[in-house]
DNA sequence: TGTACATCAGTGAACGCGCGTTCACTGATGTAC
DNA sequence: TGTACATCAGTGAACGCGCGTTCACTGATGTAC
């Protein structure tokens, strides 16, 4: 597979882009976001996103393979912007500032869901699908998060504070889905009443919880 | 949209249905089932399905409008084997033997994703999609379990136990989605070391953990 | 400053595949007498 | 018990749409001198 840097793009022949060129690929990327947004994620013919994008399909395949490897170049982007959860997690939510850590984080998560939902809602549908390229961008992605979670239930453990039952990446899976999760649909938890504060608070809460050992103060 | 009735199902064309025309309606949809449980959700063509039921694509159509009609029924069928998990949970996590329940009620939750994984993800994918016939069938399956989950959390807040920053209906998404990822992808954990029976153990905890306020005994 | 040429960038139009869907028909089963 | 007829169940073959993909070409931009 011809590995693609975002900083560095390449036409389909292997040559380097001139500034038109590159002007041309970003309007592709863009217009692929905007009907993404817009429709089902299954619905995303060359066609549509060449028109929209004032351009021909012929001029598509200059750029990219097919709409996987677009998929996929928009999936590395959104990724890259990915905050640096793991690093808040480290940090710790013990102690009285604790909690206040736990929601600077979950909103973080909130917020970068907010704003690639489209294509991090792709990426997930095709890391599930099995597809080894959205594997490997959902697994850098939630990785480091997985270990930092699992190291701090492997600590509250060691301290006494966590049951040995617990299993450390068992837990960090069932902590970081219902991030996610909640992340990706908070819209719809309006129906039941819940805003987003409520979201980010429970999220906090129960985040704390379950690595501290017990309930926030 | 023509209602179907598992029991009472009914051609196309609006005649009841001979016992022989039942046994091949039921070919379709096994062969369907095989088929989703081999390739991925997006990849299930008419003409497959019939071949691998061993009959055409023409009389595929004296029975099912379309694909979606044949994933419906199918989803429609799995959703009434889903175990009363909303009733477990209304009796209480707490006391003694509370965690023995909460391992029974994760145990029934993986048990049925094992059973059903292919076509319980084609009816979140579709339902994710906004598509309103699978969100009817995935609420009629969630809505009680979200339910149950939030009156237990209102109990504990009245009890003392439980923060009133806490959004019941937030957190009682934030426990079943876990519970419904964890089940659907349990396998691929084992990469992280960790067993069924630790997602079992680790999950029925963490529900005890935040149904009851603190860490089980 | 102008001209010739090379390369870059873009596209209209067509081709063809896969697949959903239907039509006109055949064979199987049941019922009346 | 046999025959005629109605209805049920099933299908081969074709039609046509949507879409991915490519080809042969045009226009734009840069460079050499």
């Amino acid at each position: 597979m011809k590995r693609e840097r975002a900083d560095r793009p390449v036409a389909q022949s292997g040559r380097k882009l001139g500034p038109r060129a590159l002007k041309t690929r970003e309007r592709i990327l863009r217009a692929t976001s905007e009907l993404l947004a817009e429709r089902s994620v299954l619905d995303l013919p060359v066609v549509d996103i060449a028109r929209r994008a004032g351009t021909s399909p012929a001029t598509f395949y200059h750029y990219f393979k097919d709409v996987d490897e677009l998929a996929l170049a928009l999936a590395e982007r959104a990724s890259e912007e990915m905050p640096d959860v793991a690093a808040w997690i480290r940090a710790s939510m013990g102690g009285p500032d604790g909690l206040e850590r736990a929601r600077a984080l979950v909103d973080a998560f909130l917020e970068h869901w907010d704003r690639h939902h489209a294509i991090l809602t792709l990426r997930n549908m095709a890391a599930d699908r099995g597809d080894s390229r959205f594997l490997r961008i959902r697994q850098e992605n939630i990785g480091p998060v997985l270990s930092a979670l699992a190291s701090e239930i492997k600590r509250g453990q060691r301290e006494q504070r966590i049951s040995k039952e617990i299993h450390p990446f068992a837990a960090a899976a069932a902590l970081a889905s219902f991030l996610e999760r909640l992340s990706a649909h908070h819209r719809d938890l309006g129906a039941l009443g819940a805003t987003r504060e409520d979201i980010r608070e429970t999220c906090a809460r129960i985040l704390v919880q379950t690595l501290e050992g017990s309930a926030p103060a």
